[in-house]
DNA sequence: ATGAAAGCGCTAACAC
DNA sequence: GTGTTAGCGCTTTCAT
């Protein structure tokens, strides 16, 4: 190679300097043990010209054999895969990744609502992220798992645009369907955990709140319920379809709505405890409760019991979401049980979809009521 | 740039084209909206160059201004900046760190033992996965989430290897010191959920299990109960120092352990009802017992209650973890309470300690009894 | 204050 | 069947 074609080398190492190399090429052709011997001192990490050294190979022919390339001598294959097992070497995923331009992982965030305090310790959510990492793992994807506050969703984002994922998950809508809007509106592959909204650009998948909500509350009728109270926060959209249901449930039965029905409480479940006592105080008089999770409605057994009324003997109380609790409680929930294991699939499914390039399909699952002994009939 | 000094470009695009651009680079000065028209049209992710083009400035600046650096005009800098945000471009990742060499992301891995069958959906370990992803967040990493047959933990080792992550989380270690022991042999940083062993390579955080298993009978003694059973597998390490500290509890009180007290179950529900029942059959007479789990403590109580003896009265039951449901069961249950919240931020700080270079150092934290119904005393 | 160019660890087209 | 080399999208030294 005439020297006027190539400029003298220089070091343009970064930060930091990853082996102390001799600086003679020629002085490299050390021996294969040798060579491992040093890798091993340096503690650097092994790479691949360190695997083509000890195997007397070339860089193209190690990165052939592992990829198990039948254009490779079967013997050095061979001999290069169990020189490299034996070291523990394992291809450079981000070298791989950013060469090959391929990528399989995906977010999985949970906001956390700074107004309501339900995060990601909550068990429901917490069971769908299980639920995903589960399906995740069996397409052979990886998940990023992350919080974020709600009011800055679109940092999920950011992990898309950084290449760092190719589609995001998000774990509940709470009030931002605007945000979720726009993240769509940019062709971030996205999947949100939640209820289907109008003029909605982003891909949801959820269960059937509206019929969560419609079944639990005709259930309390059928139990000779006319008093049904209705707690949750009807401005999240999963929550103000279940109030559809009910008041749905309610006319059909010919049972005319009163306004004070409606306590209007976040996911926390002392905010709960103190509006009911408060219904009590102010003199309300009801004999059902429709409570938005399971947690919800155990509050309200304790408010109920706390006035020496009986559940369900006095007031029925439905609860939502089936959590491993409510089969155990006292007494054990009537609730409407939520397809926990079918929703990682059928979320992962559908964002593999849009990563394929489909156009975003939301979809709506079957939920079921259990009926248990927090209410009568 | 005379031709002798460069061969011909060569076509050598990974897979995907990135874009039809034109050949001659004199028929890129483009102008800025053009070029910009043209990286959405193509649906090309936008990159360094296409910030660049647009600012007319070279890629080093608008590095350079990207990472805040003092070396580029003030106003420059504020235009790429702007220009930037305005596109949605966020610097790729990948590449990133490939070149400054960094990394901030920590594999987290839940093992499904096959046989207790065990997995991600378990309550308690996916309340320690949430504590572990606030810990992580807060402090600026990346969590990398997977389920993983026991059997080949080393697969998450292997993620290591590959510069995927900088280290390595692994929740329980049930069956697998060995396995455990050629990780950290191996210099993974690695900081696993459990029980402290002799022996051990690897570093472990958890809670005082022999406190926990001590407490627990030390209070059904001092509640009367003198034949007390111990429900749980302790060839699981944190189960075996539970079990330790129930035997030492016996012995502290002169009573004598007897060998058929011991009920091996796995963490599984159904097989702990079984066990219980036989127990019965065989004549096996009891007055109180420690499981391993709340769920199992539940089980019991099922069991007890079935032969028509009560709870507490006739048997008293202890649990173990005080999940959210132990506080509402029926009967409310006497349980260990393990500490979640810190649980996540020690593990990580661990880790973390590791990864820069410290020896690991295991950790016990703390356990306290919290009395409910399920006991008399 | 800015640009040119090398190289992070890998893959694959091209030459032999 | 194997080696040479360009380049994935960045950062940083060096030169200006």
């Amino acid at each position: 190679m005439p020297a006027v074609s190539k400029p003298p080398a220089k070091n343009l190492r970064p930060a930091e300097p990853k082996a102390a190399a001799p600086s003679s090429s020629k002085a490299m052709k050390e021996t294969a043990a040798a060579a491992a011997v040093v890798a091993e001192r340096e503690r650097r990490r092994l790479q691949m010209a360190d695997i083509a050294r000890l195997a007397g190979v070339s860089v193209s022919t190690v990165s052939r054999a592992l990829s198990g390339s039948t254009l490779v001598n079967a013997e050095t294959r061979q001999r290069v895969v169990e020189l490299a097992r034996s070291l523990n070497y394992t291809i450079n995923q981000g070298a791989q990744n950013l060469r090959m331009q391929k990528n399989r992982t995906i977010a999985v965030v949970v906001p956390y609502d700074s107004t309501s305090r339900q995060h990601i310790s909550d068990p429901f959510f917490l069971a769908i992220v299980g639920s995903i990492a589960d399906a995740l793992t069996d397409r052979g994807y990886e998940m990023l798992l992350s919080r974020v506050d709600s009011e800055k969703l679109d940092s999920a984002g950011a992990s898309y645009d950084a290449g760092r994922v190719i589609g995001v998950i998000i774990i509940g809508q709470w009030r931002h369907h605007d945000q979720l809007n726009e993240m769509a509106a940019r062709h971030v592959p996205l999947v949100v955990w939640g209820a289907e909204m109008p003029q909605q650009l982003y891909c949801t998948v959820g269960g059937d709140n509206h019929d969560g909500g419609y079944q639990a509350t005709r259930h309390l009728i059928k139990g000779g319920r006319k008093r049904i109270l209705f707690l949750g926060d009807p401005q999240l959209p999963e929550v103000r379809w279940r109030h559809q249901g009910y008041l749905d449930a309610l006319k059909e039965a010919g049972i005319k709505f009163d306004r004070q029905w409606l306590l209007d409480v976040p996911f926390e479940e002392a905010a709960a405890r103190r509006r009911l006592d408060e219904a009590y105080r102010d003199g309300l008089s009801f004999d059902g409760v429709v409570a938005c999770s399971d947690l919800l409605a155990l509050q309200a057994v304790r408010a109920v019991r706390a006035t020496g009324r009986r559940v369900p003997g006095d007031v029925s109380i439905t609860g939502y979401d089936d959590a491993p609790l409510a089969a155990w409680s006292d007494p054990p929930l009537t609730t409407v049980h939520q397809p926990v294991d079918e929703a990682g699939r059928r979320i992962v499914e559908a964002l593999l979809a849009q990563v394929e390039g489909e156009p975003p399909r939301s979809r709506t699952m079957p939920v079921n009521l259990v009926v248990r002994k927090s209410t009568v009939g």
